[in-house]
DNA sequence: CTGGGAACCTGAAAGC
DNA sequence: TGCTTTCAGGTTCCCA
């Protein structure tokens, strides 16, 4: 579900709600949802909360740290009313003011994991830049992709290449950059690499103006809706703005959408 | 190393 | 009206 303008959202979200609480418990819910080698114990403040690509990244007092994804369907509701649950309810992370966060999971794909404040998990180590650093430019994507024979559509998905794009915001860079979405990535001119560059920066920009983008289930720590589907051109849509109608193809399972008029 | 398909799971929507 | 199939903002494992 959350790609980096919705997790960021959740971000922003997260440090004016819970940043500096006491974590007094972490309840798994459903199990499999929680991995702990070591237990939470109390005097555990939340003393840092940041992002890597799409990993939420909760930092506590006591040297450990919580790394959660959300994946497809995963929610982190802040709740000030202990009684109050969700749906889908898979975790809770309560706090010692008598608020806490609820990890809401419909298809149950999101973990939280507990680990020492300097364990590495591989997942996190072999993400690629930052879209939104100076490290993500012309030169590191062509580097990135002159052995990448896959479709542009596929690479942009890669998080070792991107940190942080997914389905949605790979069609709308496409689409905005004029690039086919089946173009081999490492057969693409410099003058469209560098489009596919400056469109990916000014898009997701735009879409944490607007706090993401909502197509069925996300939403941010106060349950409400992101704004930024308002703004979509092609991901979902019937009709291009050029007239042509939207393609609708697979690349390695997952849907593409494009204009054939548009991106040649 | 690269790349694609299956698997993980639930529920809504579309198809028949 | 029901029953069945398809589809979904992601990642990881397995195999060619
Ligand atoms: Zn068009």
């Amino acid at each position: 579900m959350p790609e980096l303008p919705e997790v960021q959202t959740i971000i922003n979200g997260l440090n004016s709600k819970v940043l500096g609480k006491e974590i007094t418990k972490i309840i798994e819910l459903r199990p499999g949802t929680v991995y702990r080698q070591f237990p939470i114990t109390s005097l555990d403040n939340i003393i840092s909360i940041s992002r890597k690509g799409k990993y939420i990244i909760l930092q506590t007092s006591s040297n450990y740290k919580l790394i959660i994804h959300l994946r497809m369907t995963g929610k982190l509701i802040f709740e000030n009313d202990l009684t109050k649950t969700s749906n889908h309810a898979r975790a809770e992370i309560v706090f010692s003011d008598k608020t806490k966060l609820i990890f809401d999971d419909v298809r149950t794909f999101g973990k939280i994991q507990i680990l020492k404040f300097n364990e590495e998990v591989p997942a996190l180590i072999n993400l690629g830049v930052e879209p939104l650093s100076e490290e993500f430019n012309i030169i590191y994507l062509k580097n990135k992709l002159k052995n990448r024979k896959a479709p542009i559509k596929n690479a942009l998905l890669d998080q070792t290449v991107i940190a942080g794009l997914g389905n949605i915001y790979v069609a709308e860079i496409l689409f905005r950059a004029k690039v086919h979405p089946a173009t081999s990535a490492n057969n693409i001119k410099s003058t469209k690499l560098e489009r596919i560059v400056s469109e990916t920066k000014i898009i997701l920009r735009e879409a944490i103006k607007h706090n993401g983008t909502t197509i069925s289930d996300y939403r941010n720590v106060e349950d409400k809706t992101g704004e930024f589907q308002n703004f979509l051109k092609v991901y979902g849509k019937k009709i291009c703005k050029c007239g042509a109608m939207i393609q609708k193809i697979k690349q390695a399972g997952r849907t593409t959408y494009f204009c054939e008029e548009c991106q040649r």
